[in-house]
DNA sequence: GCCGATCTACGAAGAAGTTCGTTGACCTTA
DNA sequence: TAAGGTCAACGAACTTCTTCGTAGATCGGC
């Protein structure tokens, strides 16, 4: 009943958790392919990665094919609310508010972006009310 | 004239720059007080991060006095900022947001803080106008 | 059936992070 | 001045992260 709580990824690995969210499932090949655009990096590096991604629960393996397929286990957004969470409790004590407004005050954001910004402060007040 | 980069702290040394910026300027044994209370660290590790902190200039070392009075280098809102910016790299594709808007969504945040969140969105449209 | 290409698995090596024991210096006080 | 407490420094041990070389299996084509 518990949720199996999967660790944090690391740099690497979000670098190649990235990668599957925008290609969705994929080979070793296809990922470090997608990889080599903007690093450097070798194909067994790539593959050792996903063997110990899968050991910790953030990828899931497919065998049936000689090249195994490779897909996130959790959501990207799922992934971003937990590194967020993280991020909250480790460096502003857990609140989220602050982390909200000093990432507002770095952003150069466009206005419809601000808009979307306002949207869900909307809707947050909805279910507050 | 650049600006000389500090590292990203890591888990354990964040802990401790939390203590300092709250704290202010401390000694080691004021550090390692201040944590004992949350977690179970010996005075040595402390001792020891603070140096290697020092090293990679993450704090400043006053030597003035047997016991040594280390202080953050940097802010916490400008180390703060360096963090998130530095999440919204590796797993926001850049987007700060998309950070924003994820952070919203799970945040509980009272009718207060949701009111200074619209006050930030509020300078930032004056800006862009 | 053989050759080259592609794949997984394994292990090793180095870098970075974390923890703490030990040592020697200094300081207080009895 | 001797003893006990506090301090910085150092180094060692251990873990985690990252990288990649090598080996062996499998596949496709000639």
């Amino acid at each position: 009943m518990g949720d199996i709580t999967t660790p944090r990824p690391t740099d690497a690995e979000l670098a190649i958790l990235r990668v599957l969210w925008e290609r969705g499932s994929s080979t070793v090949r296809e990922v470090h392919d997608a990889l080599s655009r903007s690093q450097d990096t070798g194909y067994t590096t790539v593959l050792k990665l996903l063997q110990i991604m899968t050991e910790k629960g953030l990828v899931v393996r497919d065998e049936s094919q000689r090249a195994h397929v490779y897909s996130s286990k959790l959501g990207e957004q799922r992934t971003q609310r937990q590194l967020i969470g993280d991020l909250m409790d480790r460096a502003f004590g857990g609140s989220p508010t602050k982390l909200v407004l000093q990432a507002l005050s770095t952003t150069k954001a466009s206005a419809e972006e601000l808009r979307a910004i306002r949207r869900m402060l909307d809707e947050l007040e909805g279910d507050a009310r």
